[in-house]
DNA sequence: CTTTAATTTTATCCTTTGGTAAAATATATC
DNA sequence: GATATATTTTACCAAAGGATAAAATTAAAG
């Protein structure tokens, strides 16, 4: 079992950052919530839980942890609300689980910015990589956004150690390459954050790009374009 | 009476695109749903409408639409929630009020963007201004942000007629900039968004920029090198 | 096959939530 | 200060939502 605190007083509702995440990134599922049993990770057991985290992400993604709702994503599962419930014991843990396959592959690309290469090729790469994930991973990109949106009541703590452990390092890296004078004299904390602002919003906003243009990152075309936009007027912004 | 559709088959859960946004940016309050009387406007109706619209703004922000409680708004606004029910008669007329308050300074800075002028005055002032909106209308931006997650299901007719025009239209005139050569060879739209993606990543994501920096736009300091280092940055990848 | 364990379904519970009715109180106008 | 109107409070209600219990079904192992 995660040991959580008791729901009552201490809920994602009323935003109190969870006191659990000091394994990190978060904290590893403690072998806890899969069925009770002895035969584990049954294919069906491994079918529905994939089943069920992609509905999630979905639900969660579009009305965040408050607003989504297990019959939803019970629904959208093709599955009975207790039967998901099997699965996952409660709506919290489901929420956690979510979470924690977001984080990892969120946090993954910034690691890989490396200083003994240059910056021009680095910060290509990482663009790509960002725009890669918003292409691939829409709603994941969301359900971040959103966990944000409301306070990060479960990563606030992940935030304030493990990323910021992170971003303090590359962005080191990043003032490498600006002493090195291959790089203008820009702020690495805000020239990350641009990079994190422009390519998530691809997904953040799916859905106003496709009022504006009828396009998304989904036509392989404008994924391109997008791609090669945004690294020509940052890069062009940063290079010397 | 705001002409609502029967809330019981369509509704703002369902997530299906609301019929009424003929009228525009956002049907005009219809004189509809103040207090049923006579004497309109009193003090007291005032300051109250605000101190609601204040609350729900912040809860919408934090939850969205399906995930903030009236009792929660009410709780904020420091009154009962049969009380605030007395001054929007629902939770979706609450959220129209709401949105429609935040459309209205969401859009208007970009009607301003003038040809005529040159683009290195005129897209530094828009940045400018949409910089400054997230400083003072964080959480405006906030409930924008989940409403176009969750699929803008009130927005969308809005997104699909009106902004779509005034975009267009701003388009024109960068690339008649571009055209003339006052600007380098950048896709009007891609740019558009650009900006509004970095600008209202400082509000959209301050709980995460707190994390990482301990500042907020609140701090003067903090938002004025933020406001000089993206437009350093985005003007340098974008003029001749 | 039979037996045991894993999975799914059905029925149900309690709390939260959006909303209403009507009584009570405050405010303004004459 | 009496009367009419506007505002606030109190008491509810029905539906939705998270969760549980236990029966029914399915799958695996011997």
């Amino acid at each position: 079992m995660i040991p959580l605190p008791p729901i009552a007083d201490r809920t994602l509702e009323n935003m109190t950052p969870m006191t659990l995440n000091q394994g990190f990134p978060l904290p590893a599922e403690p072998d806890a919530d899969r069925a009770g049993g002895k035969r584990r990770d049954s294919r069906i057991q491994v079918r529905n839980r994939e089943k069920i985290l992609d509905a999630a992400t979905e639900i969660f993604s579009m009305y965040g942890y408050r607003g989504a709702t297990l019959d939803q994503i019970a629904e959208k599962a093709a599955m009975s609300k207790p039967n998901l419930l099997y699965y996952f014991s409660s709506k919290e843990k489901l929420y956690l689980a979510v979470l924690r396959d977001i984080l990892e592959i969120w946090l993954q690309p910034l690691k890989e910015l490396d200083e003994r290469e240059s910056p021009e090729r680095e910060i290509s790469a990482y663009i790509d990589q960002k725009i890669r994930f918003s292409q691939l991973y829409p709603t994941a990109s969301r359900v971040f956004a959103n966990e944000i949106a409301a306070g990060a009541p479960v990563l606030k703590p992940v935030l304030d150690s493990y990323l910021r452990d992170i971003v303090k390092k590359k962005a080191r890296v990043i003032r490498k390459w600006v002493k090195r004078g291959e790089l203008a004299d820009v702020d690495p904390y805000h020239l990350i954050m641009m990079i994190w602002a422009v390519t998530q919003h691809y997904a953040d906003f799916a859905v106003q790009i496709d009022s504006l243009l009828g396009k998304s990152l989904d036509d392989e075309r404008f994924y391109n374009q997008t791609r090669k936009h945004i690294k020509r007027i940052l890069m062009r912004g940063i290079l010397k």
